[in-house]
RNA sequence: AGGCGCGUAGCUCAGUUGGUUAGAGCGCUACCUUGACAUGGUAGAGGUCGUUGGUUCGACUCCAAUCGCGCCUACCA
């Protein structure tokens, strides 16, 4: 046997044993379980690195994979990771511009080419991290979502729900990146206050009766302008209804239109420049109005797009000019644009006066706003505050666009999945938009022709086949590639195996549980349920797990920008100082910021982050696991778990001492536990801790199964310290070194020490598997107990018959008396470990005889010089007193004690049993409450009564005693 | 604006269906290198449970109002 260091080190081991778990093929699932248990990860993006959200969220699911397959569950974990399309193109596209080179020039093939060389080399970073902590995922089944198994699955789902009239192609206003070049959905776009100004434009009348002023926020977009409304119910502008405005700077005339839905009177000035192309609520007037002849014959129908992909505005210099026609031709193509001129009507750029096109959007607003300035149509610019939306990616701001795009239709998807959620109301978003201007991802597997018809079908060869299409018929597959989200919304299921029917796919799906924290998630879950409702006919998930958020030790999020991001290969291993500033301060967005993240960072770390290991890692994470609270991760609470990983080291190094080599008094080993092989004695303190051993696993297999892996913790925690090394280790000392314990007695606790440990390491392993294997492989031996790996012993399970409240009874007995003394001796100021004489008065039969069964348990914990039973009426010498139940322990006064101390001391617990017997006295002496509450109660509070009132009495004869001294 | 959550010891958090003196860890104070562990041991100080009102014999717990903080969703040109 290697000896065990006296300090506990992960790093010895972690690494070590899940090299050696994945080896031996332990992750996957068993092939005999009884139940089928599974839980999906949620696809780390591979572009990722692990933060502390993922960390936390691991912790949780490999606890209960753990805890399940211990339990003989058929256990999956299903590991993989998501394709990311825009977070993915950007980091390979940063890499090309370091080469000066753009993605255009790689053209599209070798630029793909070069994404999946990127993912080989780096893809697998956070799978890396995500086995340093620990997580028993089952690698041989990993999953990405751009595999050929998983993209036949979107490819499948696309189809049929084209085929069911739930995907279609449209020209929408969409959320437009103009950096990414894409379309964007709604959950991509963070909206944010700020600062901005409210400019006020005169629009002068046509009839040269004055003007009407608009108040717009966005004052370039006025170029593209299809009317002025008002609500119908303002007075101050009903007259004016069908009039028409000059629109400045143009030449055009727009009128004035009434819509009462839109426009509120109470807010600006009452009238609302109306630009349809490039604001969602102007677009939604421009739908109702749209018939109406004043709007209708607006150039192109008044749905004038007045800017070009970069969201500058138009001009027929500039290449969109010719990627429009293009596309008209092609019916698709990698840039489906814009507002084609109505027959006979004008191309959108020439609307747009040759002074303006060209510039960017802000360029522009600042010309238009001079523009209008020097013509005096400006009337005010007012400060404003306003949201502003941007892409969560690129953190461009959002132009609403006018594309073609493909959708996915939500209410008939999302009836069932409320239905079956019962959640009621949901509001039914817009549909999905599901196409991506970027190259990265699913292809959209639709082709057109050149008169602009589509086939959708799987492959190019099907829809040849499928329409009857010659092979030299010109076809072009659709340019775009599909929302990554639209790929994680199979993920559920695509990973089993789908549309294939698997075996995998018959054990696991439904899966057991979604882990998952709030952040976006809601959405992910909502098209997961649509999803595999409409495809298996069932939920993708029996429950969902929804954590907090982990912030800093101050309650703030963790971001880059502040600096105050933790790691959690950090605290694993521990990090200098000046490596952890470096760190937190390379690559930021904002340098400037660097000065004030190193100064926070000396500040709070000045010794850089110890290192903590893993196991204390994830005991933290799942001690602070509380239901629907954010985490604040404070590190000296990770330090006290890994002080726990101490203890428990230590516990195991006294064990081994003790059990190694000797007769343990365990059988021939059988699974699960074996029987007494010799004769032994098991004492009180043996029966109280094999009890409380059989509480606790009650205990924490019931907070696993409700997710509450706090209480599993404190569970684990409370019985480890305070129980079993503050109080058991501490009375088999006198048993197994006294001379006068028999052999017997010894077997019994030597016997007791190792398997209440070896049981504690079952238990503790799915929180902490790596300190637990390390442990148990040295334990498990001499417990009786044969096995390769904790991962697959059983988890313990309560044994009824080793519960013993009598056991209980006597201990508590037993550690009231000896705390009676260590408090004594503590208040008083005599050292632990100086032996004093006791006295022992008013003794009933019962504590004589406890008394004389538990002496070597007394005389060790509490250091006794002797203890001597008085005579029923002997009160004894002045002494300073402690009571267990109506037995007075006494420590007479001597030289030992001060008595002005033990005065101030006995008045201070009379005092508090005092204000104890009022209260209940009190209670009891109201009527209505012996009339009302359960009999019960108010017999608890008489015992109580007569209790306090007893050793009041006794405690102040002591009193007297001594003041009279 | 709507919805949700949270305010308990200096700090981070528990507190099951209302019923003894509201608990833990860290930190703090005093003492102790006792043969598993100083990443330790023993003893101790520290809270009118955000505020106000109500229900009740009894409220940290239930209800209402209010203050403070956070999140989600939506958004006015």
């Amino acid at each position: 046997m290697i000896s065990m260091e006296k300090t506990y080190d992960p790093h010895a081991i972690e690494q070590r044993w899940y090299q050696t778990w994945e080896e031996r093929g332990y992750f996957a699932p068993s092939r005999s379980g009884k139940a089928g248990y599974c839980i999906m990860i949620p696809p780390p993006n591979i572009t990722g690195s692990l933060h502390m959200g993922h960390g936390f969220n691991n912790t949780i699911m490999d606890t209960l994979i753990r805890y399940h397959r211990m339990k003989g569950d058929k256990t999956l974990w299903q590991p993989g990771a998501d394709h990311a399309g825009i977070a993915t193109q950007m980091v390979v596209e940063r890499q090309l511009e370091a080469e000066d080179k753009k993605r255009h020039d790689l053209g599209r093939d070798k630029f793909i080419e070069r994404i999946w060389a990127w993912k080989k080399e780096s893809g697998g970073h956070i799978t890396r991290q995500l086995r340093r902590l620990g997580s028993s995922l089952d690698w041989q089944h990993e999953r990405f979502t751009m595999d050929e198994g998983l993209s036949e699955a979107v490819k499948e789902v696309f189809i049929r729900l084209y085929e069911e009239g739930l995907i279609y192609r449209g020209k929408r206003l969409v959320n437009w990146d103009p950096k990414l070049h894409t379309a964007i959905s709604d959950l991509e776009v963070l909206s944010e206050e700020e600062y901005g100004h409210m400019w006020h434009m005169r629009y002068p009348l046509t009839n040269g009766q004055g003007h009407l002023t608009v108040a717009t926020t966005r004052p370039e977009t006025m170029l593209g302008d299809c009317a002025v409304a008002v609500n119908p119910g303002d007075e101050r502008y009903r007259h004016m209804i069908g009039e028409r405005l000059e629109l400045p700077l143009t030449g055009r005339r727009i009128p004035i239109i009434a819509d009462a839905e839109h426009v509120d009177p109470a807010f600006g000035t009452g009238c609302v420049k109306i630009t349809p192309a490039h604001d969602f609520n102007d677009y939604a007037v421009w739908q109702r109005h749209r018939d109406e002849k004043a709007i209708s014959e607006q150039p192109n129908g008044g749905l004038i797009n007045i800017f070009n992909r970069d969201a500058a505005l138009l001009s027929a210099t500039n290449q969109d000019y010719d990627l429009r026609t293009r596309n008209q031709a092609s019916g698709g193509g990698e840039f489906a644009v814009l507002v084609e001129p109505a027959p006979g009507g004008k191309f959108p750029e020439e609307i747009i006066p040759e002074k303006y096109r060209g510039l960017d959007r802000y360029d522009a607003r600042k010309q238009i706003v001079a523009d209008l300035e020097e013509q005096d149509l400006l009337e005010k610019i007012d400060d404003h505050k306003l949201m502003v939306p941007r892409g969560d990616r690129s953190g461009a701001v959002i132009e609403p666009f006018l594309t073609d795009q493909w959708y996915v239709k939500i209410a008939p998807l999302a009836k069932p999945a409320i239905e079956a959620v019962e959640s009621g109301r949901i509001r039914f978003v817009p549909d999905w938009c599901i196409s991506r201007q970027i190259w990265w991802g699913h292809r959209i597997p639709a082709w057109y022709d050149e008169q602009g018809n589509v086939y959708v079908g799987r492959s190019e060869a099907e829809v040849r086949s499928q329409h009857h299409l010659a092979d030299d018929y010109p076809l072009r597959q659709d340019e775009d590639v599909l929302d990554t989200w639209f790929s994680s919304a199979l993920w559920p299921f695509s990973t089993l195996g789908w549309p294939g029917q698997t075996e995998h796919l018959q054990d696991f799906y439904p899966t057991s549980v979604l882990v998952t924290g709030f952040d976006i998630i809601f959405f992910w879950v909502a098209r997961m349920i649509m999803m595999g409702l409409k495809f298996l006919d069932d939920v993708p998930f029996k429950e969902v797990y929804v954590h907090g958020l982990v912030r800093d030790s101050h309650g703030d999020k963790m971001s880059k920008s502040k600096g105050n991001v933790l790691d959690p290969i950090d605290l694993i291993d521990g990090i200098e100082l000046e490596k952890l500033i470096e760190k937190r301060t390379s690559g930021m967005m904002q340098p400037q910021l660097a000065k004030k993240i190193e100064k926070l960072t000396r500040k709070e770390f000045p010794d850089g982050i110890p290192s903590f290991g893993t196991d204390a890692l994830r005991f933290t994470f799942a001690a602070l696991a509380a239901t629907g609270r954010d985490i604040k991760f404070d590190l000296g609470r990770i330090e006290g778990y890994r002080n726990f990983c101490n203890k428990l080291w230590n516990a195991t190094r006294y064990v081994m001492m003790n059990v190694e080599g000797r007769d343990c008094g365990v059988g021939e080993a059988k699974t699960g536990h074996s029987e007494p092989a010799a004769e032994l004695e098991r004492s009180v303190a043996d029966r109280w801790i094999l009890s409380r051993l059989q509480k606790t696993k009650q205990a924490v297999a019931e907070a696993i199964e409700g997710y509450r892996f706090d209480h599993a913790a404190q569970a684990i925690y409370e019985f480890t310290w305070n129980e079993y090394c503050d109080w058991y280790l501490e009375l088999s000392k006198p048993v197994l070194n006294g001379d006068n314990a028999s052999e017997a007695a010894k077997r019994g606790a030597r016997r007791t020490l190792v398997r209440v440990l070896e049981n504690l390491l079952r238990l503790t392993h799915p929180i902490m598997p790596f300190i637990t294997e390390e442990i148990w492989q040295r334990v498990a031996p001499i417990a009786g107990v044969t096995g390769n790996t904790i991962m697959t012993q059983p988890f313990p399970t309560q044994r009824k018959s080793l519960i013993n409240e009598v056991a209980e009874t006597e201990m508590a007995w037993v550690m009231q008396f000896i705390l009676g003394i260590r408090k004594i001796k503590g208040e008083m100021n005599i050292s632990p470990a100086k032996p004093v004489p006791v006295l022992l008065a008013n003794v009933s039969d019962n504590d004589k005889a406890l008394v004389e069964r538990h002496r070597r348990f007394l005389d060790f914990l509490a250091r006794t010089e002797s203890i001597e039973v008085l005579a029923p009426n002997d009160q004894g010498p002045e002494s300073s007193t402690a009571l267990v139940g109506e037995m007075k322990v006494l420590i007479p006064l001597a030289d030992l004690i001060d008595k002005e101390a033990e005065i101030k001391r006995l008045e201070k617990e009379i005092g508090r049993l005092q204000g104890d017997a009022d209260r209940t006295d009190k209670k009891l002496g109201n009527p209505k409450f012996v009339d009302k509450a359960p009999e019960a109660v108010v017999r608890k509070e008489r015992d109580k009564l007569v209790e306090t009132l007893k050793a009041l009495e006794s405690l102040q004869t002591q009193l007297v005693k001594i003041q009279n001294l």
